[in-house]
DNA sequence: TATTGTTATACTCTATAACTATA
DNA sequence: TATAGTTATAGAGTATAACAATA
């Protein structure tokens, strides 16, 4: 194997572990990573639907049935928009904040049990070498905390 | 944000990063990530429905489903096992594996394009410290060459 | 005309439960 | 009894296409 082949199957079995690990979690709330990662979007923002797609990856239609799942469950409300009235705009309950908490507090020690054979300097090199690769992309997706998008 | 939220944050969105690469580039050849991880674990295993599972970390019923949709396409056939004969032997076709190779170079190309930013030796440390993150796990997800799992 | 959002439709992916066949 | 696999069913998630309302 390459050095490439290397970099390439090692970053896939993070990123596999990782996502495992979330989708673990997160389902012990009865949630899934999209929905997670669409209360990390709404963390510090209150969008329309086309800014949460564009924010999400996702066309109109899937954030629809998205937002229409989350707001039965009582994690996210819809209020018309003062200047457009065709534009609604999205925002997290207080319960979903509590939720989202749990969830990423949890992930996080699952994050910490991944990398416990790091020492601090390791961990601290592993955070830089991640931003790095990331900074690169011009629409970061949003992460668990909501930091590092736009 | 303490340094162990932006380790969890970093990784997060690495993850997020290197999986939407993933789904892009299987995307172009109508795979989901998921078929792309089935035809990473069959690259050298003919494992049975159940062993299958095992590799996936999926029911029975779903591999059932995911093995029916990928023989209805030609990627993959089922044979008998002649030592049981409630088991079956699952394999990739010629086909799949030409489809495997091409998904797995361009998704190489993809996380070439991501590390452009680091040098050499920063991508041997990263190769080196995400190997040692994922060796600390006794059953590792099947990734995109097959590498890394029993 | 273009944009915002919803709805209808179709498909993949996943799990639970019930089932058959074999061990 | 236990295991291997399939099928029926249900639900989340996703996209495309058609639509209504507004800009």
């Amino acid at each position: 194997m390459t050095e490439t082949d290397e970099l390439v199957d090692a970053l896939a079995q993070l990123s596999f572990a990782v996502t495992a690990a979330l989708t673990e979690v997160a389902g012990r709330y009865d949630m899934s990573v999209v929905q997670v990662r669409l209360l990390g979007v709404l963390r510090d923002r209150e969008p329309s639907m086309s800014a949460l797609g564009r924010h999400l990856g996702l066309d109109k239609s899937s954030v629809s049935g998205l937002v229409d799942r989350a707001q039965r469950r009582g994690l996210i409300t819809r209020t018309p928009s003062p200047t457009d009235r065709r534009s609604q705009h999205v925002a997290m309950t207080g319960a979903a904040r509590a939720l989202a908490t749990r969830v990423a507090d949890e992930f996080a020690g699952r994050v910490d049990d991944l990398t416990a054979g790091l020492s601090a300097e390791e961990r601290r090199l592993l955070t830089a070498l991640a931003n790095r690769v990331v900074s690169g992309l011009s629409e970061s997706p949003a992460a668990v905390r909501g930091a590092g998008d736009h």
